[in-house]
DNA sequence: ATGATAGGTGACTAAATGGTCACATGTCAA
DNA sequence: TTGACATGTGACCATTTAGTCACCTATCAT
């Protein structure tokens, strides 16, 4: 899980992800002509997002295509936001540090 | 927004924001203290976080309070989960993808 | 077969990052 | 008011990381 907090970390990572999401299953030159670096940086960042799990691949021929997993951001959204910042959950921790608050101030 | 993804990068990060979950409001020396680390490290990483927006602070005397804020997870939430991997979204998009491999593979 | 195309590897540099320390400020309590 | 305590600052070092490049392999079309 460190991996996919570190993969999310980049820009150029959540760049890629975005493109992605707007089409699924591109290669790796299509991915590279949108973005200010050369094939090898792209190539690098995919691997990382690849390893994390973001990034599922398939070789059809000579290119590789890029599939986005949505699972690990599932898995942050189930350790982190629904701990901290679910609708229902962040309103009660809200509502908690406000009191807090108010009964050290007075 | 970046700064965000970047303070969530970093194990120790996350770890103090699950120490401030536990006990929310705890003082510079008293987070140091469960952590292999000197004071200054973790006083760097709070101040990553604060300046996140992740937590907030206030002053008691001498003491620096440290506060858990939910509010920039759940935009993380509520731009790439529901994006990516809110439970109606995800499902979808998986389907399609599923859809997109099989006919691929024909 | 041969040239063009798509992707892969290892080495390298510059910059960012994590962690420590000497030293300094502000606050409490006796 | 003096000593102990809680936090802050700037410099410093080691490691990691982003990005590039020369060179290599595999596949396609003619």
């Amino acid at each position: 899980m460190d991996e996919v907090f570190k993969a999310l970390a980049d820009p150029t990572r959540r760049e890629l992800l975005d493109q992605l999401f707007e089409q699924d299953g591109q290669t790796l030159s299509a991915l590279e002509e949108r973005l200010p670096m050369t094939r090898f940086g792209v190539m690098k960042h995919l691997k990382v997002l690849e390893e994390a799990g973001l990034v599922t691949t398939r070789k059809r021929g000579r290119e590789k295509l890029h599939f986005l997993n949505p699972v690990p951001i599932r898995l942050i959204h189930d350790r982190w936001v629904s701990k901290y910042a679910a609708p229902w959950a962040s309103a009660l921790t809200e509502l908690k540090r406000d009191i807090e608050n108010e009964e050290k101030e007075r």
